[in-house]
Parts: C-alpha cells; sequence; structure tokens
DNA sequence: GGCTAGATAGTGACTGGTTACTACCTTAGT
DNA sequence: ACTAAGGTAGTAACCAGTCACTATCTAGCC
C-alpha cells in the first residue's frame, strides 16, 4: 500500500514533500505526452493532481526547475536501461544493438522524451536544461564510439571505419527515427522503423569479409 | 531594386497586400530562427516590418495561416533546390550525394527550418500544416528509394539492400543531424557533421566489391 | 492513551504581464 | 473620390508566480 494512486481524483491529499515532489514529475511528463511540452501549465499539473496550482510551487521554485526535474528523471532512468543492456552483450557490436532497441523501447514508452527533446527550451538559451542534455548527448555519443573502437580491435568493424561519425550517425539515426514517427504518427511506429533501419546501419560497421555472415 | 529590406524600421511602409504577404513571411521566419517558433508572436512581426501589430491580420486570417503559408514557402524552395541538384547527378548514387548536401545546405542556410520541423504544431493536431509536411516527408521518401533501386539496378548498390529502410534512414540522418546539432549549436555543424556521417551511410549502401573504390 | 504545540502541505485570491484577434477610424495612392 | 493598407484602442483569455491563511500531520509530554 505504498505506490498506488490513480491518474485522476486521488481521494487523499496531502502526501509527503518528496511523494509529491515525484507526483509532479509524473504527471507533468504524461501531461506533456499528450499536450506538448509547451503548453503544459502548471493549472494542468495541479488539476492531473487534484490540487491547487498554488500547491505546485511549494515544491518546486519555478516550472523551469520541474523541468529540470524531469529530465534528470529521465536521464537516470534512461542511462540505468542502457547500461544494463549492454551488459548483455556479447561482444561490442552485440552489446551495441541491445543498447538501440533498448534506447528505443524506452522512448516508445515514455511518449514524452520526444517532445521534449524538440521542446523550445531546449533550442532556446535554457542554460540548465540545455546544458544536462549536452552532457547527456555527448557521453552517450563518447559510449558509442568507444564500443565501434572495440568492434574495430576484434575485428568485428571494418579498420577504415570513421568510428566517430559512424557515433553521430548511431545517435543521428535514433533521433531521426523518433521526430519522422512523431509527425508520421499513427502511419509509423517508432519500433518498427527502428527494426527496419538498423540492419542498414550495421552494414556500414561490418567488415566486407564479414557481410554475408548474419551470426 | 525589387528585394532591399532592412530587418528593421524600414521606412517606406504602404506596401501591396503582395508584397507585405511576402515580408511577413521573410520575417516571420527570420524571427523564428532567433527566437523560436512558439515565441513569435504576431507584434514581434508588426514591429520587424515597422507597422503595427493589427495591420498584420489584414493579410493573414489568423496565426496558423501565416505558418501554413511559411511552411509552402519552404517546400517550394526546398524541392526545387533538390530537383536541381539531383538532375546534376552523373548516376543515382552521385544524385543522392548531391540531393543530401544540397539539403543540408539549405537547411543551414535558412536557420529557422529547424525550429519549424520541432515546432509543437507539427507534432500535436494541427491539420492542415502537419498534413503538408507530412506529404512532403513521404514524397521525398519514395524518391530516395527510387534513386537506390535504380542504383541497385545499375549494381552501383549492393542488391540485398532494403532500399526503403535505406531511405528512412536517409531522411533520419538528415533530421538527426538537424536535431544534433540545435542541441549542440556552437559546439557542432551542420555541415560538418553531414560530411564526416554521408560516407558511413554510403558504405551500406555499396557493394562490397566496389567497397575499396571511392570514384 | 490522550493532549498540545510546532511544522508543513495545501488553499484561495490576486497580480502583472502577455497574447491573438477585432471594430472602427484614418490616410495614402491612383 | 474611391479603394485598400495601416493606425488606434481596445478585449477576453490565459499564465507563472506570490502571499497570507488554514487544515492536517507528527513528536513530545504528562
Amino acid at each position: 500500500m505504498s505506490e498506488e494512486v490513480a491518474s485522476n481524483q486521488s481521494p487523499r491529499k496531502r502526501l509527503g514533500a518528496d511523494e509529491r515532489r515525484e507526483e509532479i514529475i509524473r504527471v507533468t511528463l504524461e501531461l506533456a505526452a499528450k499536450q506538448g511540452v509547451d503548453d503544459v501549465t502548471t493549472q494542468d499539473m495541479a488539476q492531473a493532481m487534484g490540487v491547487t496550482q498554488g500547491a505546485v510551487f511549494r515544491h518546486f521554485p519555478s516550472k523551469n526547475a520541474i523541468w529540470l526535474a524531469v529530465m534528470q528523471w529521465v536521464r537516470d532512468r534512461l542511462m540505468s536501461v542502457l547500461t544494463r543492456a549492454a551488459a548483455q552483450g556479447h561482444d561490442p557490436l552485440d552489446a551495441l544493438q541491445r543498447m538501440f532497441f533498448a534506447h528505443i523501447d524506452f522512448i516508445a514508452g515514455h511518449p514524452a522524451i520526444p517532445r521534449v527533446l524538440m521542446s523550445e527550451h531546449l533550442h532556446g538559451r535554457s542554460t540548465a536544461l540545455r546544458q544536462l542534455v549536452i552532457e547527456i548527448m555527448l557521453g552517450y555519443e563518447a559510449k558509442i564510439a568507444g564500443l565501434l573502437a572495440d568492434a574495430q580491435a576484434q575485428g568485428l568493424a571494418r579498420a577504415d571505419l570513421d568510428a566517430h561519425a559512424a557515433a553521430t550517425l548511431y545517435i543521428g539515426m535514433i533521433q531521426g527515427l523518433v521526430l519522422q514517427t512523431s509527425i508520421l504518427r499513427g502511419q509509423r511506429t517508432l519500433a518498427a522503423e527502428a527494426a527496419r533501419t538498423f540492419p542498414v546501419f550495421l552494414q556500414a560497421v561490418r567488415p566486407p569479409s564479414t557481410q554475408g555472415t548474419p551470426r
């Protein structure tokens, strides 16, 4: 009996500060998935939790701080998922593939993430939030480039591959598919497109000798 | 003397309706590049043109109609640029490459385009605007898939390539690089990242036999 | 086990600011 | 003088953030 909350009209108010903070984050992501990041008002958040708008500002000093907390929450979850997926890989390329599909699954399970990634907050001069995302992206890219370099050392990737460029392409592939399927929502699904395009990416990585050796 | 207008305080007002419509489109794109799509107000547009806010609504019935006109303007220019670039290709893969870099150049020359592509208007239920972009994207993808199929027929692309998936990757690569460099603006440039990642993409397309044959 | 006092989550009303859009009037150009 | 572009002055809706007050919970005490 420690974690049951209905989306609307939970009959009991007065949560502890930590619980309320977490619910604000949860509800904010939920609303952002439906109506878009910039259209989520503090009034919407309060209404979704069954409290008044003023109560929101007891737990966060500003709306910007809410989005920062949301982004940190997303980062922690995503990194956990990616690390776990990579650890199960038998070799660097296998780890890469597992990370890719784990990432795709994670995004598909949190429809707000595409919206946040494209929100004006990130592309304007939002200081803290944008800096956080930059760190995530650069760290992620370095990790992918490292995996590709390992694959090259083991002869699993072609020697003349530009590992850095391939890592940029890897991340670009994810972000591009996210953007595409967000606009083409209803006609395409992220998971399906990802499953079709990843093998094409792999062909750019694998050495010519093992091209015909799927397993 | 048909196309000189200063960004602010053009001393002469009272343009013809068509000219004013075009200037609204121009100024809107200019402002969107600087401050983001959703933060461009009709007041901003008016101020940038040296007229009052009410004057804007004499030429467009609503703000949404302005964005629709902007998107149509962008589509017309982009399609013209792409068609011209493709026509100069000596073979399908060459045409693909020329289209790619022409597209990148076009986006780099119009910094508002990334913002528009990620704007809430496109990812919410914006009916007309979103439908327009969907048409552009699907048409573009079909064109790329056709080029790849031609390349396969001429032995320039590997026979087992999934042309449709590769076309999705092609577009995703553009959109992903746009998203990345928009967030990493200042640290990366779109043109440089594009130049580094496109060869990686090409390696996924080219048949093993010609892998070592750059030209 | 009941009582009280301090702590704190939540309320309600308000503010200053911004926004798309409108109706009526004025003025420039032919 | 007639037409169309622009000016003026609104309006109603919405939003983030504030503040004084109230209701509820909890710890310590007898």
